[in-house]
DNA sequence: TAATATTTTTAGTTTTGCCTAAAAATTTAA
DNA sequence: TTAAATTTTTAGGCAAAACTAAAAATATTA
């Protein structure tokens, strides 16, 4: 398989956890920053791989090949980036891009001695579940910041958005995994929340708590 | 760089040690496993970006700028030997194709932060020099085993040729970096040598003679 | 339901990196 | 020094992965 194709099998597999019937070419378009038309080429390769399941006009879908594949790169991917993270000292901002390269690096022995130097880590520094050798994920309990109610204290597990910009907001409201927040006010009128971080008071938008993974206790 | 001429740049580099005067594009195609109009293709691409100087039919060198771009890619490759060997359990005869791939992921932070986990190695497990950051190579002083006196003893430092079946010789011998070796006799007809490893005797042809590199004590 | 808007596909190009076959230049040898 | 052999380059093509523009299908809305 090509890099190329990779990317495709892998956002397919993203965006098919959304929109279970069918994902739209234009979807795929805009994540990968390309053409629709170069969409659909795309799928007729992939189709005649038997990587998805292709009608034209009617969405795609992955085959357990596809779908057992896109978990692989997704394994390389967020493997990469625990390693980026806990053994070479980058940021939970930093690492995205290069594990983007990383996760198309194609051996077998290298990803799954990596798993096991990096001690079979379950999650990746954003909190994503990390598939094992036979694809299996681990998923957990987990809800947005903007669910839990006043007067709660859960803990930080993940982000849903993992853009570079979130990310270096949340290292400047000093918000990182493992971080106990508590609930003080909800305003209902803009979903605004006051919380409580380390003894100091914080007020966060809608938009920051909707992107918020954590887990009561 | 695109990675195809970033295999180019090193292989030119590799072969201008070998024929400081030009180096043909015959010798690039051989070792591209490419065909000498494709080899003649790069070069005018390379030459456009000045990574060569290169005129037809008279060979071509490396600029500086092709030179040090060329040192960064040894320097990646090696660096992540090592890596494999030392962090990841592989065995020196199984990290070459791998390193292919990983040397040509660019992040200038991603190679500098390895260098420092691994605690800025200066030779890879074949006994290569790694380039530093700055592309400068430590180079120390070695021989050839075919070299060596009769009944002087020396310690083995390198390979010059680093192919899967000459490593997995070394292995099936005993011979590895570090292993000591004694010049027991050398035959003139064909230049077989009789060795002691570990106080085992041992008769090796000239061909691997040719290819170990030692160092006297 | 018919008209309009949106999405998706097709058709035709481009660029990169490779190929084969043939021509040109250089090297080797008689 | 000319003829033959070898090396290198040119010319013309191909496949992958992108693009634009236009056509076709589907979805929306009046
Ligand atoms: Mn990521
Ligand atoms: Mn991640
Ligand atoms: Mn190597
Ligand atoms: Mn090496």
């Amino acid at each position: 398989m090509t890099t190329s194709e990779e990317n495709y099998l892998k956002v397919i597999y993203h965006l098919s956890n959304l929109s279970p019937k069918g994902v739209n070419t234009n979807a795929i378009a805009g994540m990968l920053d390309t053409k629709a038309s170069s969409v659909t080429d795309m799928l007729k390769k992939l189709s005649d791989k038997e990587l998805v399941d292709y009608q034209k006009y009617q969405g795609v879908f992955l085959t357990e090949k596809g779908k057992l594949n896109a978990k692989m790169i997704v394994r390389n991917h967020r493997l990469w980036e625990v390693f980026l993270v806990e053994k070479l000292g980058f940021a939970w901002d930093e690492v995205h891009e290069v594990a983007e390269e990383l996760e198309h690096i194609r051996s077998e022995k290298l990803i799954n001695q990596l798993d096991k130097f990096l001690n079979y880590p379950s999650f990746d520094p954003h909190g994503d579940p990390i598939p094992n050798a036979k694809g299996e994920i681990q998923n957990i309990d987990k809800q947005l910041l903007s669910e839990i109610d006043v007067n709660k204290t859960i803990t930080c597990i993940g982000v849903k958005d993992t853009s570079v910009d979130f990310l270096q907001y949340l290292n400047k409201q000093q918000i990182s995994l493992g971080t106990k927040i508590k609930v003080l006010e909800k305003e209902a009128f803009d979903g605004t929340i006051k919380i409580e971080i380390n003894s100091s008071i914080l007020v966060i938008s809608d938009k920051i708590a909707n992107n918020l993974y954590v887990k009561t206790h």
